[in-house]
DNA sequence: TTATTGTATTATGTTTTTATAATATGTCAA
DNA sequence: TTGACATATTATAAAAACATAATACAATAA
């Protein structure tokens, strides 16, 4: 899991994610990844557990799956903010 | 410094650290990576600020040099154990 | 139904990591 | 000083991660 964390866009989207759920198109604005690794990054997080999502109409919104996650965030967050 | 802490054996290699100094060899011992390998981790954890040693005679202690690894590493005791 | 917008997927070239082996250095004991 | 042990360094091949572009799909509005 630690490796999913340790890229900087990766761990900024769940930084996002932290205080609820967002669109693909809101996280995609509030980084600085294309849109097309954006969406891999999301994948990649689903695949392994971290996200799960839900479809609105056209948008997409995901949100941390995994309270283990959670708790590493906010424990980064506290080390590091 | 996620990066560093995202291979497992990085990992492993902070988490025997936490308790207090250990030799390289000891090091070796309780991790699965060759001594090479170990000592590249080492000097790549040294290099980035993680980690200081000294030597004791034949021996080199290593020890976590950054407080903020360790309450990382402590948070990321708490999700996980 | 078509155009448009939001998101996902695939393909691919590039860069980083990682693993392994070989060799070097440094320290002690005899 | 020599041999043995502990650790470090270097080189390099293999694997994984990343970035980018191109294309596909899904949903809505017109």
């Amino acid at each position: 899991m630690l490796k999913l964390l340790s890229h900087p866009e990766r761990l900024r989207i769940l930084m996002e994610l932290i205080d609820g759920e967002k669109s693909v198109g809101e996280l995609i604005n509030c980084c600085d990844s294309s849109q097309s690794q954006t969406s891999q990054f999301l994948m990649r997080l689903k695949l392994e557990g971290l996200l799960e999502h839900r479809r609105d109409g056209r948008s997409v919104f995901y949100r941390i799956a995994d309270p283990r996650v959670e708790s590493v965030l906010h424990a980064l967050r506290r080390c590091f903010c």
